[in-house]
DNA sequence: AAATTAAACGCAACATAGTTGCGTTTGTTT
DNA sequence: AAACAAACGCAACTATGTTGCGTTTAATTT
């Protein structure tokens, strides 16, 4: 399937233009093999307005398209939403784990299930972050 | 036991020198009820140069005394260190909590423990940040 | 196919976070 | 009391992120 009518369906569906800008911010972050850290897109997309790459990504961010996959002290990662996530709510079950070694950050299923519990509040979401050194830097 | 002469022990302990900044700091963090958001640390220190409490909280993060408890978009946030953390190891067991009404941030214990596996991947840190609404304001 | 309109974009300006260099002051050791 | 390295204050700088506003453009209507 053609991944430029996918994210113009994506867009249209949250009432966003598919605009050139947004199908090319897109794919850049889909055809990145983890989650794509700020400078990257950056170097990817010199040719983008600063002002607009915020707020092309923060449109992405509030409809549930993309989502931060990590915000650590050295960059902001992104990554595509793979389940159906809105404004309202982005439904990962998923963890990110980022490498030490190569800053790699990336959204992993775990094998076993993680169940948090805290007494006396409401749990509305729950991010974890895990580092270490991956498979490629052991 | 007296506060200060408790801080001045941790700084010396790790080669810091025990300055009146950082006894100050180190009193208004332990005294705070939850994680202290930075916003916070600059109304009360208002006297300290920006400079001085940012490098004042890098060498308490570093050296273990203090460990950031919430990295979110609005604030960051800081707390003592309850376990013996150094530079090279910080070993908290607990969950950050963060009350979406209240925008309180306390460091928690929870119930059961929490197990995390990756295949292939030695992890070193897991960091658990759980958002919701908390007692006081469900 | 042309007109309409609200959204998206580019630019300038701004605010805040965080860092670095350097001269001065101060805590600790002798 | 003297010596020294660490800590501090100030100036300057870089990076991140936001806001306002005039112009352009995607989507809709005629
Ligand atoms: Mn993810
Ligand atoms: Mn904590
Ligand atoms: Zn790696
Ligand atoms: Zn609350």
């Amino acid at each position: 399937m053609d991944l430029e009518i996918k994210f113009t369906d994506l867009l249209r569906d949250r009432n966003l233009k598919a605009t050139p800008k947004r199908l090319e911010l897109l794919t850049v972050i889909a055809n990145y093999n983890s989650a794509i850290p700020y400078s990257e897109l950056q170097k990817k997309l010199k040719h983008f307005d600063r002002v607009t790459l915020y707020r092309t990504l923060n449109a992405l961010l509030d409809s549930g398209i993309i989502h931060k996959a990590s915000v650590s002290t050295d960059d902001t990662y992104y990554a595509m939403c793979k389940e159906y996530c809105t404004t309202e709510c982005h439904n990962h079950k998923h963890v990110h784990f980022k490498c030490v070694e190569c800053l790699e950050v990336s959204c992993v299923d775990t094998t076993n299930t993680i169940q948090i519990q805290i007494p006396n509040v409401k749990i509305q979401q729950v991010d974890i972050e895990v580092s270490g050194v991956c498979e490629k830097c052991i």
